[in-house]
DNA sequence: AATTGCTACATGCATATGCATGGAATAGTC
DNA sequence: GACTATTCCATGCATATGCATGTAGCAATT
């Protein structure tokens, strides 16, 4: 288990943390200038906005985000404060509570969406055919689950959750 | 320039976001489990270290490293606290420094990099062949460039600066 | 050589993050 | 039911980051 990486290896290592950081950088600051919130406010409020009744558990919501629970608990305060979400007594179990999208919420979402999928188009599908799009998420994949789980959208989906 | 993206071009996007972000986190882990410091220490003592003499201005560093200035200026101040690097000054241009990597920083860079490439093995060479590697990084530099430029490590480096 | 403008770097301040811990409720064991 | 372990969530505190600005030196123009 002391092996060197090859050299190919390695260097695909260094394109994946450089390019996602460049092109993450650039959508952020898209978004950004548009006036919208960071990139994470949309994930939580597209998660919530999916939800059966638009409501999680923010222990759910951490889990599709991947995110650590100290944060997700920070995210949901910040949307309360800003009127996009709501929590909700959960009557199962009291340890617990429903994060519950708000109106405003919704509308903020897709009011993003319009910016972030231009973004994704000017920095990532202009750059790729779909072809090699389907490619490169192919190898992407396999690097995917080595220390816990991935929760993948459907490829469907046109509304990303990151 | 108001094109949707394509299905296939967010579905890339989303894997870009999250493979890495699982990658990166799992090699940072592995580091601190180790006990060594954050993975940008490592590329800024690689980037002394190969550096002419192990000195740097902090303007290359941060142009190599794609971090913000006020963000290099402070790393610089870590390192040098912890004795891996030590300011110089600058004789032809008085407004700025050298950065110059010290016994100490060198050796750290050579033990962490033991570190980091069975971390890299470990999370990114098992899982890819050298070929689909290849094909990964190719598909990656394509999104390369959109907005500003960007250095890649030459292709035959065995010690990658991220 | 005075003015203007730019470059290199540092830093105060507000916000965000990581870490450890705390409290409160559930689940499991005896 | 008492005890312990575990899960869910919040938060104090230290550190890190982003942003705006400050300071000092260089460079070009006049």
């Amino acid at each position: 288990m002391k092996r060197k990486p090859s050299t190919e290896a390695t260097a695909a290592w260094i394109r994946l943390m450089r390019v996602q950081s460049r092109v993450l950088d650039c959508v952020e600051q898209d978004l950004k200038k548009a006036g919208f919130p960071p990139l994470a406010w949309y994930d939580a409020l597209l998660e919530l906005s999916r939800a059966p009744s638009g409501e999680l558990r923010p222990v759910e919501l951490e889990r599709q985000m991947l995110l650590p629970q100290y944060s997700t608990s920070r995210l949901i305060d910040r949307l309360v404060d800003e009127g996009l979400a709501c929590r909700r007594e959960c009557k199962i179990d009291k340890r617990g509570q429903f994060v519950e999208i708000t109106e405003a919420g919704r509308e903020l979402q897709k009011r993003m969406w319009s910016a972030y999928s231009a973004a994704i188009e000017k920095h990532v599908g202009s750059k790729l055919s779909d072809a090699d799009a389907v490619r490169l998420s192919a190898l992407l994949d396999r690097l995917g689950c080595s220390c816990g789980e991935m929760r993948l959208p459907a490829a469907g989906e046109s509304q990303p959750s990151r």
